[in-house]
DNA sequence: CCTATTATAGATAATGTGTGTCTATAATAG
DNA sequence: CTATTATAGACACACATTATCTATAATAGG
């Protein structure tokens, strides 16, 4: 039961592309600067964020990563399963009997904990993160 | 983001021991043939929910596995925890800043979904399934 | 064109965790 | 005393995560 440490790379630059958004492009160097991560780990993390279609990215020089056309709408649990792919929580479980009470009952938490993360743009966390010393 | 596998084979097992309590203690064994675990693994699990207080052993002949004393106030969050530890989901941050925007946000949402859980009681699960067919 | 820059993709390795087995030990009932 | 049962440790295996290195493709600018 955990986040994996890409997710943590993920959210780390969604959130700086977002406060640096007017800018323009930024590469992948400039971002793994911010972290403590290597440019070709980091690079494959941004590549899975592209393919889920919430950044955009331009090769050769001058080029690198921003954010999409409608970025403001972007959620926490946007960039989590677009890096750990979809959940499921309960790993083991795979569906093969709906009437179960223990299936139904730990889907029914999993689906509030989703939803949940699903109300959470990353617009309104930099927002409140300018207002805040960040490390 | 996920539920072990041991989690599993303990869910089950409280739920068999609940649903069964009247009969005094079960043996390792028998709580293994109900699942496709091992004894000597299924053993291990069961160890952690002893040291969790969730349940109470004796060994020697005769003996097994049977609830604590006020086994109705049992939650599915009691079973996670004492087989996984404690949290957190959010695994890489080690709460190094608490005013961070994203720690604040994860958690938040992961402190619903545990509370939610420790809502859910393992008598009132056991209750449901006695009236539908199990596998 | 040519070159520097940048993203992408593949192969590969290191690490860690979950899963599982085997064996030995301790405790209890009869 | 013996059979039964829980507990504990050592160990092995599979798998996912993390990470590095290298090669390729695409773009900007001269
Ligand atoms: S018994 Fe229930 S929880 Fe276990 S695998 Fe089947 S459906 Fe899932
Ligand atoms: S920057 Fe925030 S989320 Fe990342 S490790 Fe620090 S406190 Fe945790």
């Amino acid at each position: 039961m955990k986040l994996s440490k890409s997710t943590h790379y993920a959210l780390h630059t969604m959130l700086h592309l977002t406060l640096s958004h007017a800018e323009g492009h930024t590469s992948v160097s400039k971002l793994a600067g911010h972290q403590q991560v290597s440019t070709t780990y980091l690079s494959k993390i941004l590549t899975k964020l592209v393919k889920a279609g919430l950044i955009v990215s331009v090769p050769g020089a001058n080029g690198g990563y921003k954010l999409k056309a409608n970025w403001q709408e972007t959620t926490l649990l946007d960039v989590i399963q677009a890096v750990e792919g979809l959940p499921p929580i309960f790993d083991y479980c795979e569906d093969h009997n709906p009437s179960c009470i223990i299936q139904q009952s730990i889907q029914k938490a999993e689906k509030n904990f989703l939803e949940e993360l699903g109300t959470m743009k990353i617009a309104d966390l930099a927002e409140e993160a300018r207002n805040v010393p960040h490390h």
